[in-house]
DNA sequence: CTTACTGTTATTATAAATATTACAGTTCAA
DNA sequence: TTGAACTGTAATATTTATAATAACAGTAAG
């Protein structure tokens, strides 16, 4: 089975939040309780978005994170990219390459190349949709809503 | 992060080793041994792949599993299919549909989406690779070896 | 100097994946 | 007609991965 890393959704929904946000600003704490998770945790991944640039942080009191680029801009293959590239690769291999059978030996890294392919033609879908698709979409969402 | 469910794999190889032997014909135990897991959980894959016809049982002393389709017609997302469609998509998911927020309440649903839409297009990859298409590629992968 | 933050690591708890055991049911063949 | 060799399936245990939590050093504002 294939398993989306959730840090994905966590960056993605922390980029979306900040988006909308009139000062494009928000503390871990913030972001965690719309996120549902732990502040640190949201820290762990925004620490990565800083690295690439995409959040601007500021510590110290009265600190916290700024969207530092245009949602119009960035896509969620970037974001993929920084947070859970190669993570549709199952941890569990079949076979052995120690093995002396053209299969048991060769098909882990068969499989291997299998899900490379499989993810890049993923991200090829991802780089069509930006964050600020994703803001439009909960926007549809939500005026669908009774 | 994504996890590409190693059932998936453990399907793939097992057709492939049964496409592999003369007689199209293998019990559990070897299956299991050639893929490096436990009989009981290559019988629980296979049963699902017998549901749908891509193989056959035999119960019974002398019995075990034969390829009932052709490995030049059976395509990787036909497996997937069977046995981890949907699985792209994480258990965690991030907001509170009971949350009165915009992004909070309707995240969960929206990145419900785009999973969906990024399992599509990695399945239309996978229906380009067939089973004999991966029997191929371990000949290449064995023949280039030292 | 105190309060409110980030950054980071270590630890614990929880959930999911995998392995193992067990046994009923089936078939073959001696 | 009995035993050996299979599948089918469920229950349980074990291992591994994920997520939550705690803790604290470092930084900046007031």
């Amino acid at each position: 089975m294939i398993r989306l890393n959730s840090e994905f959704t966590i960056a993605v929904h922390s980029l979306v939040l900040l988006a909308y946000r009139p000062d494009r600003t928000a503390t871990s704490e913030m972001i965690a309780a719309n996120v549902c998770t732990h502040p640190a945790r949201v820290r762990k991944v925004l620490s990565c978005l800083k690295k690439t640039g995409h959040v601007a942080t500021r510590e110290g009191s009265g600190g916290g994170y700024t969207l530092a680029c245009d949602p119009h801009e960035v896509t969620l293959a970037e974001v993929y990219r920084v947070t859970s590239i190669g993570s549709i690769k199952p941890s569990w291999c079949s076979g052995d390459v120690e093995e002396d059978c053209l299969i048991a030996c060769n098909m882990a890294d068969v499989m291997d190349g299998i899900f490379s392919e499989a993810e890049s033609r993923m991200l090829t879908y991802l780089a069509q949709v930006k964050i600020a698709d994703v803001l439009e979409r909960l926007r549809a969402a939500h005026a669908a809503k009774p």
